[in-house]
DNA sequence: TTTTCAAATGAACGGCTGTTCAGTTACTCT
DNA sequence: AGAGTAACTGAACAGCCGTTCATTTGAAAA
C-alpha cells in the first residue's frame, strides 16, 4: 500500500524530523537507524529519501534548523542595559533548553558525527550565539557593571553552566522551571561580578 | 597464526582498553565496532571476548574504572580551608580533564548507552564526585567565606562549567593549561561569592 | 622434552545497516 | 473522466554488526 489516505509531504516531512529528533536525542545518531525513524513515522525507510538525500544530511539539517531558530529567537529578545539583558538571556536560555530539549541535546552531543564541512556550518551559528552573550558581558564590563576578565571565556563558561541543567532537570522534579531560572540567575549574576 | 610472539593477557588487556577509549571518544560508542577496536590492537575481534563478556560490559568497565580513579585522586587532595580547597579542586578538575581527556569525554557522553543498572552504578560514583565539591561549598558557606544559596545546584553548575573547557580547549592553542586554570579559578571564585 | 593450557585465530551465525529503484498508489489538475 | 505526478512501497544490494566456537599456537610448567 503506497500513499495512504491523507499522507502528504508537508505532513510526513515534519513528522520525520520530529521522530528523528526524538530518537537521536534518546539513543544517539549512530545508534538510530533509518528504519527505526521510518517505523516511528509509520512509513518505509525508502520514503525518508524523499526528504533527505542521506542520513548525514538529515543530522545536518536538524542541527542547522535548530541553531537558526535559536539565533533568531535570541536576537529578538528586547534589550536594555547589560544587567537586565544578562538576566533575560539566562532565563531565555534555560527556557529554550526545556522547550526544545531534544534539539538542544543533539546540537551539542552530535557535533562529532557531522562531516567536517557540515560541522563548520553548524559551529559558525553556535559561535554567533556565544557572541551574543559575549556582547552583553563585554558591554557590561566596559560600563563597569560587571567584573569580567575575559568576556569570551566567560561567555563559554556560562553557556556550559546553563547547558548543565539539561543533565539533571526533570519535569515534575524537586524544582520548577522558574525556581531553576531563579537559582541560575543568581549564580550567573555572581559569576559576572554584577554590582 | 594464534598467540603471536610476546603477546600476553596483561599486555593485550590494557591495549584493548586504550584502543577502545580512544575510538569511542572520537566516534561514539555506538559508532565503534568490536572489529575496529580489535584492528587497532592488532588482533581479531574474537580475542576481545577473552577480556570482556560483551560490548556493553566493556563500556561499563571503562567508565567505572575512570570514575573510580577520579574519585580516588580527588579524595587524595590535601584539604585545608574551603577557599584553598575550592581552588585546589578547580585546578585538579581541569588538569584531570586534560590528562584523561578521552575517559572524561566518554564518562559524560556515553551515559545513555549504559543499561539501566550499569548506569546506576556509574551514576553513583559521579554523584560522589559531585558531593565532594558540594562539601567544600557547604563548608565555606557555613563559615561565611562563600555566598551560596544552594550548594548542590552550585556544585553541579560549577562542574558543568569546568567540563565545558573540554569542548574548546586544544593543546597548543591560544591559552596554556595554566592560563585556563587561572581564568576558571577566577570565575569559580566569583561564582562562589568568595570574599 | 613433553605436557598443559591461556591466548588468539578465522570462519561462521543471523540479523541489521544505508541506500537505490522499479513499480504502485492516491491525490491534483485539466 | 482522464492524465499527470508526488508520495510511498517493498524488495534488493553489498557490507558490516556482535557474538560464538572448534581449532591452532606458543610459552611456561613438569
Amino acid at each position: 500500500m503506497a500513499r495512504t489516505t491523507g499522507s502528504h509531504s508537508d505532513i510526513t516531512g515534519p513528522r520525520i524530523v520530529a521522530a528523528a529528533q526524538h530518537l537521536i536525542a534518546k539513543h544517539g545518531f549512530a545508534a538510530v537507524s533509518m528504519r527505526q525513524i521510518a517505523r516511528e513515522v509509520g512509513v518505509q525507510a525508502g520514503a525518508l529519501y524523499n526528504y533527505f538525500p542521506d542520513k548525514q544530511s538529515m543530522l545536518k539539517e536538524l542541527m542547522l534548523a535548530h541553531m537558526q531558530d535559536l539565533l533568531a529567537d535570541v536576537r529578538a529578545l528586547p534589550l536594555q542595559d547589560p544587567l537586565t539583558d544578562l538576566e533575560t538571556f539566562v532565563r531565555f536560555h534555560i527556557a529554550q533548553n526545556r522547550g526544545r530539549a531534544d534539539a538542544v541535546f543533539i546540537a551539542y552531543m552530535e557535533l562529532r558525527n557531522l562531516t567536517e564541512e557540515n560541522f563548520a556550518e553548524v559551529e559558525a551559528l553556535r559561535r554567533d550565539y556565544e557572541r551574543f552573550l559575549e556582547g552583553i558581558l563585554a558591554k557590561g564590563a566596559a560600563q563597569g557593571q560587571f567584573k569580567i576578565d575575559n568576556p569570551r571565556i566567560t561567555a563559554r563558561a556560562l553557556i556550559a553552566m546553563l547547558n548543565g541543567v539539561n543533565t539533571w532537570f526533570r519535569e515534575g522534579g524537586a524544582l520548577s522551571l522558574t525556581e531553576v531560572q531563579d537559582l541560575y540567575w543568581a549564580l550567573v549574576r555572581q559569576t559576572a561580578g554584577a554590582k
